[in-house]
DNA sequence: TTCGTGAGCAACCTTTTGGTTGCAGGTTAG
DNA sequence: CTAACCTGCAACCAAAAGGTTGCTCACGAA
């Protein structure tokens, strides 16, 4: 009885929790210029914050900052290495936010699926 | 050549531009009520602004303000029938905000191939 | 018709956010 | 050693976000 689709019990709790723990991260990508530091991140390897600022038009601090809210989310980690700093993506937290927007996903499907079933009764 | 793994051409700006169109589905997820609001709608089909305020703490009409910022970012519509004001979730935007997710982390795991054929090279 | 209920609108308040400027501290190249 | 460069820290500011209260309006049932 376990692959019972969702008889509102406890997956649903859990899964409760999981996108709870999620908000934050969304919360993190929620901006242009997050997004846009996520991404070179994530295809450029690790950069520093000159670096990153460089086709901004935003100050160095300003993507400081930025930089900040991102390792927060745990989206991005930071190593010091001489008198630089290098930020480097770092996917766990969102694979697990992807995980979240596929639980709801699955479960708006699963609510069309019943409700289909139900008119067809 | 069209399938081709990304040599940062055009289909890189295209994934930008998605990236930066999702930007604002992820500011709306990114609240712990919004997202607790999502998951109600997407499991519960339709609901009015009182059923949701039930269970929360706080007022209805921020509850008002929450739908809105969803509505804005087409993740919610609504449908007036009578004196209600019926709540739906709308599964488009979470999808492409889901593939964008899914451009960053094939991004990542591409780098992460590319960063090791270089190194056994 | 009248009363109860679900909703809209507007004003207001506090905290957070996104951004800036100015200055001080390490590090590395010449 | 010294100058150039990368970074950190703090103060400050304007705008946006999250929330509340108070009032009004529309609908439905009795």
């Amino acid at each position: 009885m376990s692959p019972r689709p969702e008889a509102s019990g406890r997956s649903a709790a859990r899964a409760a929790l999981a996108l709870r723990k999620s908000a934050p991260v969304f919360a993190a990508l929620g901006d242009d210029t997050r997004l846009r530091l996520v991404a070179l991140l994530c295809a450029g390897g690790a950069m520093s914050i000159a670096q990153l600022t460089l086709g901004t038009d935003i100050t160095r601090q300003a993507v400081t900052k930025h930089l900040h809210v991102l390792a927060d989310a745990g989206l991005v980690h930071d190593v010091r290495q001489g008198r630089e700093r290098l930020w480097a993506f770092a996917p766990d937290r969102l694979a697990e936010a992807r995980r979240s927007l596929d639980a709801i996903a699955a479960q708006w499907d699963s609510a069309l699926l019943r409700l289909k079933s139900t008119v067809e009764r």
